[in-house]
DNA sequence: ACTATTATGGAACGTTCAGTACATAACTAG
DNA sequence: CTAGTTATGTACTGAACGTTCCATAATAGT
């Protein structure tokens, strides 16, 4: 009945989210978005409506992609599609269902954090770096990025009581996250891979013997 | 010899500071400053160059306050002139020099991450935001930023050995700066200052207990 | 009072921005 | 083959951006 779409959706889409994690949604131009997604003006607002509109699609395929994929990575499934074929290798020889809980959860920190690439740690996470830049600027984008956090971060706490066998409590699984946005911001400072283990070993060990300090009150 | 300035250097720079602090560089456009600052165009750049000179200008001006304030803060010395009325009332009534090592700290990172008030505590530190910002975005930007970060970090880790009286390493000290940034993004996210406080609690009592759990090697 | 020097105000610059209008191309149902 | 529908490419819009330019105002030394 109609000319059919020359594009392909999803393909478009990681390309915008790529561009939106790279420089986030203000740094972004319509040039930048057309040149990566290869469409053009009148497909991309007749596609996707407009800049905001197609940015917050971004955030939600994102926050699905994200948590899925942390989701995976504890379980020892296989890693979403938008990894690259790098991550996945490396996810694949790490055999996490032969170590212990606290190795699984090494593995992940140092799989989130430094395995993949410089390149792709050094982004961040979308959802959060658009809730800082988005701050005091939009009410609207910001309030949509902190919703789809939300998810992603209950579903790291969730897989992180699973693993530990329902030895630590919620609370510790918000004392590790804070952690784990600490670390991102530092690899980003440029602390050394050698000490973000060590600080990553430093909180494993003092969560090992949590029961001897943490009390739950 | 020549027509005097008519406005105060270091008010209008606080005032652009506070511009770049709040939106971010990318987000403050010029007209933004010249109302904060409240200069015309051509005596903007005339006296300050251009909008990324003075940027640099108030990354450099903002460093060393922000390294004077944590410093001064747990020296428990005046605050430095940059802060706001309440939080230096705030600080005089802490009475640092009386508590003990670990409550210095505690209360540290109390009046940096909850107490001075939501709308000061949000903008997060606005050296941490530019790193993030100009990450690949701006390389001259980001390298001026990563530059000033450090004799911050740097002085917070030194005023956290000395109170502490070398029972800490100074390994101790980056762990600690790890969860100050992660905790500064959790507020930033929505958690609420009592989780936030408990969290303080049992990083500062794992602390605490550090001999027992950490070597050194 | 005159001159040199600097600060200031305002108009205008070219560029880039997100978004729109419209003609045309590509397809399908009839 | 034709009519109808949708996708696409191009030219354009008005607004906002950072920056420059120039005339003018205000001072200090001579």
């Amino acid at each position: 009945m109609a000319r059919p779409q020359v594009f392909n959706q999803q393909w478009v889409l990681n390309k915008a989210i790529e561009c939106f994690w790279i420089k986030g949604y203000g740094e972004t131009s319509l040039a930048d978005l057309l040149t990566a997604m290869n469409i053009s003006r009148s497909t991309f607002y007749n596609s996707f409506g407009d800049k905001k509109q197609l940015f917050m699609l971004c955030l939600r395929v994102y926050g699905q992609q994200a948590h899925h994929i942390s989701a995976m990575t504890l379980l020892n499934n296989q890693l979403g599609k938008s990894l690259d074929q790098t991550s996945a290798e490396k996810l694949a020889k790490v055999h996490i269902q032969k170590l212990s809980a606290f190795e699984v959860i090494k593995q992940f920190l140092h799989i989130v954090l430094i395995a993949p690439n410089k390149e792709l740690s050094s982004r961040g996470c979308l959802l959060v770096n658009t809730l800082a830049e988005t701050a005091k600027v939009d009410d609207e984008l910001n309030r949509v990025a902190a919703e789809l956090i939300s998810p992603v971060k209950l579903g790291f706490i969730h897989q992180f009581k699973r693993v530990f066998k329902e030895e630590v409590s919620i609370q510790h699984g918000e004392w590790l996250f804070t952690q784990l946005l600490g670390w991102r911001l530092q690899s980003q400072l440029g602390l050394s891979s050698e000490i973000l283990e060590q600080q990553i070993d430093w909180s494993l060990r003092l969560l090992k013997n949590q029961s001897l300090l943490l009390s739950n009150a």
